[in-house]
DNA sequence: TAGAAACGTTGACGCTACGACAAGGTCAAA
DNA sequence: TTTGACCTTGTCGTAGCGTCAACGTTTCTA
């Protein structure tokens, strides 16, 4: 038997014959005189054996070991764990398929599968309506959405309803712009202080306390205790970090709210 | 934002980072005078965009193809194939874990898990005991085991079921040992034309049936009608090929015992 | 009997989605 | 100043073969 007919009794193409041969996994038969290789059918039931084991999903590496260990329980071990691994992936893609469920569902409505169904309603009720404010605040929420783990987005879309009311909505947009007007303005400026003691206000309980327990996420310079006028470099550039070019005067509002959010407690 | 800060931020390795920019996935940021990339918010959300899509199971080719088409049913059609080929996947595991689950329970019995149980038991009724024919048939019978689709192997171990029974069992040996006898035997010896009667009538109907049904299988010089000896190499090298050394005058037996399976039909 | 088609041989590159180096340059803290 | 933690590009490795390439052998056909 040459090395095409063995392969086609068992259903497998040369290279595969041949690739086995390599790693040592079937043993090189006899060449005839040409060079070819000449197998008889105990190379056949080697090959079938090798294939079933493959195919029930063991690397070639773990054939291997099983072949050269060969008989005996460190076979059945191999299968165990494999076992466990196929109940793994069964669970993994398990999940997949729930996710695209709802994503297909709900595909129609909002065409971006990266963000799930629910933070999409609420990006939905909250528009920039051309603020470079309101853009950041939604870039924000998507990257949470995608990044966070499944019991912090909900956490966080309960946070988020309050602000998706049609009045707290109105409110919000009033003070994106009251901030986009502050683009050249002076961190000195009398409206400074007003629109950051107007935001603080805005923000409810549960909000305040979720960004007070996290303000060391914040950069040192916008964070209370601190007092005088923000260093200009270092806040700025995270908040450019942020995506938008961030004037003083805007980097000065924020750091007055971190400090009336903290008294708030 | 550096590729450190922003790798952590998604939670990938830097190294994947670069690896989409690479593919184009992910556009390159500015460079900042020292030739690092900066990177902002919105670099922030693509890269967690492409994690979402890959953690759905789409190809980075198919996630390039998805955002270079951006927005539309392009998706959709993904996902509903993605979703076609989860379910294959969950079919193909649910079926391996079947076949792992009934190997481990029948493992103790059997360590081969190359064959199926049935056919582990069929073995074991039909010991070799020495003969080289017998081991023929059992490696042909492991062989057809594991490259037969499952409809052939329910009929085939139907078919072989008359041969386990014990006096069955006896006879094939008495047979098997005849036709080890002939080794050295000239393909004219009388012994040759009644084994070969023998053997056709311990052969089953059902199983002639399927054999005559076969014959095309079988090398051209082993088929009837023939007459006259079979010209030596080309019936003998295919018997050779299952792995023994045989004779002419064993040839000629299994060459007569077709002309009287197909005589019988 | 010649030529083509269908086999066989070895060797090397391609594919996925990165991980793990190497061999450097940059930057902040000790 | 040195150490350590970053950053840069580039290359090799992974699993299981598919797919050439470049060549020799066998077999069928005109």
């Amino acid at each position: 038997m040459r090395i095409g007919e063995l392969a086609a009794l068992v259903g497998v193409s040369t290279r595969t014959v041949r690739h086995y041969h390599h790693l040592g996994l079937l043993p090189e038969p006899v060449r005839l005189a040409n060079g070819y290789r000449e197998y008889r059918l105990r190379d056949a039931v080697a090959l079938a054996r090798v294939r079933r084991l493959t195919e029930l999903g063991l690397s070639l590496d773990e054939i291997r070991d099983v072949l050269a260990d060969d008989r005996g329980r460190e076979l059945r071990e191999v299968l165990l764990e494999l076992d466990a691994d196929l109940a793994r992936q069964q669970e993994a893609i398990g999940a997949s398929r729930n996710r695209l469920a709802v994503l297909l569902t709900e595909t129609d409505l909002h065409p971006d599968s990266t963000i799930s169904p629910d933070m999409a309603a609420v990006l939905r009720d909250l528009p920039a309506e051309g603020s470079k404010f309101a853009e950041i605040d939604r870039e924000l929420l998507a990257l949470m959405d995608t990044v966070a783990d499944p019991a912090d987005r909900a956490r966080m879309l309960d946070l988020m309803r309050p602000f998706t009311e049609p009045d707290a909505l109105a409110r919000s947009h009033a003070l994106y712009r009251r901030l986009d007007e502050l683009a050249d303005a002076d961190p000195g400026d009398p409206r400074v202080a007003v629109l950051a003691a107007d935001l603080a206000a805005h923000v409810p309980e549960e909000m305040a306390t979720v960004i007070v327990a996290n303000l060391d996420s914040v950069p040192e310079h916008l964070r209370p205790p601190g007092s005088g006028p923000v260093e200009d470099t270092e806040g700025r550039r995270w908040m450019e970090t942020m995506h938008a070019e961030v004037s003083p005067a805007q980097v000065e509002v924020f750091r007055l709210v971190m400090i009336l959010l903290k008294e708030r407690m």
